[in-house]
DNA sequence: TATTTGACCAAGA
DNA sequence: ATCTTGGCCAAAT
């Protein structure tokens, strides 16, 4: 098997394990975990989540869009469950937008 | 096998 | 500050 397909094959994977590691009071991007994986994929990390909304082990609600409105939350856009639990952790929403420089975790 | 679908991104007619 | 457009790529159809 070679290099590329390797990478390729654990994708969805790869994705909620880099999710598991953000921090509480923090949030990465879809744009971020694809470079961490290193792949430009950013529409099928999305996928990736959407197909498994496992709140519990995976803090989806963690992973926003770059420009910093919040993408979506089981499996729909604009979902107030993820606000309301990212406001819980101490991050600050002003008008459906997060401040990244100030709460993007770096992998 | 081929086409379509997205919880996306960046640039801007 | 919004909205549109073309591009991206794994997964689902």
């Amino acid at each position: 098997m070679n290099i590329e397909k390797k990478m390729r094959y654990n994708f969805s994977k790869r994705v909620w394990e880099l999710t598991k590691k953000i921090p509480k009071g923090k949030v990465s991007t879809y744009k971020e975990i694809a470079k961490a994986i290193g792949t430009k994929a950013y529409r099928a990390i999305g996928n990736a989540l959407k197909k498994n909304p496992y709140p519990i082990r995976i803090p989806c609600h963690r992973v926003v869009c770059s420009d910093g409105s919040l993408g979506g939350y089981k499996g729909k856009t604009n979902n107030k469950e993820k606000k309301r639990l990212l406001e819980k952790e101490g991050i600050k929403i002003e008008k459906n937008k997060i401040n990244l420089k100030k709460y993007l975790y770096r992998f």
